[in-house]
DNA sequence: ATCTTGACTTGCC
DNA sequence: CGGCAAGCCAAGA
């Protein structure tokens, strides 16, 4: 019978995970991929989280999702200037530069929130060690 | 079964 | 701080 392993019907565990991450940030803040690959529990797993955001982001805030450097890696396939709206309407800044402002708008999970998505505490709080001139 | 690609990161100059 | 190479790992060809 179930000859084929139910290949996704439902989501992957680690997409599941990834997006319900994503839809936890707050309007306002970001997180870079890596980190959001982090709370999911793959720390080298920041490419799969672009690659889930790509196939599946308009059913999550998307845009809150940026590269290390606070850089929009969306102008890649055309959406940068969509994000940067997004962002702007909700009141991220930019530098001259071009990039977000992390020390500003970088989201660190309240301690409610770590509980609530049952994140490893430790590992909620590595996030913090991924912020330039950190 | 390979090989290439890429909404990424890190480390080394 | 900037550029570049090397890791990374799942999807698509």
């Amino acid at each position: 019978m179930p000859s084929k392993p139910n290949v996704n019907h439902s989501l992957n565990p680690f997409t599941a995970r990834v997006l319900e991450i994503v839809r936890a940030i707050p309007r306002g803040k970001v997180l870079s991929y890596g980190q959001v690959a982090l709370l999911a529990g793959a720390p080298r797993g920041a490419r799969q989280v672009g690659r889930i955001l790509y196939a599946r982001g308009r059913t999550v805030p998307w845009q809150r999702v940026i590269n290390r450097y606070g850089g929009l890696s969306t102008y890649k396939v055309g959406t940068g200037a969509e994000q940067r709206a997004l962002l702007e309407k909700e009141g991220v800044t930019f530098t001259q530069d071009g990039v977000v402002n992390l020390k500003k708008h970088q989201w660190r999970p309240s301690a409610h929130t770590i509980e609530k998505l049952h994140l490893p505490e430790e590992i909620a709080f590595e996030i913090n060690r991924k912020l330039p001139f950190s």
